[in-house]
DNA sequence: ATGGGGATCGTCT
DNA sequence: GACGATCCCCATC
């Protein structure tokens, strides 16, 4: 008997990162960004980004090298991951060439995989429609930390990003990034991408 | 050795 | 719409 053929999922490789950030923000819309733990696999495509560039005042490596942000200074593809605010962890990936200091931030997924798992680390009181919106929710229901930083997403066993395909019926809408602190010149840059459906003109926050 | 401040989120009014 | 939680990092003394 025949079975239909798997569809090709191809894992990004390192390469697709070393581009410039912005290009790399926009083209990770529609990838689908996975961990897997002993508890399972769990994921979603990616449908929000923000890039961030060294010489940007907004940017965590605007300041240089320290400790907490070497991630960003890695080779491309390697995942920088920092706490924020005490409480939540985000997701970046480090982009262009290796001592840049540019990352595109994850900010929400449209949840795949894994669903029942991610609802029981986000735990009962988490909107269902908000399971991965948001850089801190979405880390949360993957169950990303800073245990995770510096590995590499081209090749890590635990984190993982595939090619997905944009849908017809989505478009790409881009506006300036959320919550940031900085240069208003920099504040204003429109380094958000997001990924919506077309017949929606429903602007968002 | 110390203090200020976050690339957020949920709850409350 | 405002605010408090919460803690690590980093700059400064």
């Amino acid at each position: 008997m025949t079975e239909a053929p798997a569809p090709a999922v191809e894992r990004v490789t390192g390469a697709f990162f070393a581009r410039d950030v912005a290009v790399v923000a926009e083209h990770l819309l529609g990838a689908v960004l996975c961990t897997t733990s002993d508890d399972g696999v769990s994921g979603g495509r990616i449908i929000e980004v923000e890039a961030y560039r060294r010489t940007d005042s907004c940017c965590h490596s605007f300041r240089g090298r320290t400790p907490r942000n070497a991630a960003m200074f890695a080779a491309p593809g390697t995942v920088y991951v920092y706490l924020v605010y005490g409480m939540h962890h985000c997701v970046n990936f480090a982009c262009d060439r290796e001592g840049q200091g540019d990352a595109v931030l994850v900010r929400a997924l449209a949840p795949m995989n894994g669903v029942a798992l991610m609802r029981a680390r986000r735990g009962p009181t988490a909107a269902p429609d908000r399971l991965c919106g948001g850089p801190g929710n979405l880390c949360r229901a993957l169950g990303i930390d800073r245990g995770i930083d510096g590995a590499d997403v081209a090749t890590s066993p635990r984190i993982a990003l595939y090619e997905g395909a944009r849908g017809a019926d989505e478009t790409v809408v881009r506006s300036a990034r959320i919550g940031v602190v900085g240069a208003p010149g920099d504040v204003a840059l429109p380094w958000r991408w997001r990924l919506v459906p077309a017949a929606s003109r429903r602007p968002v926050r």
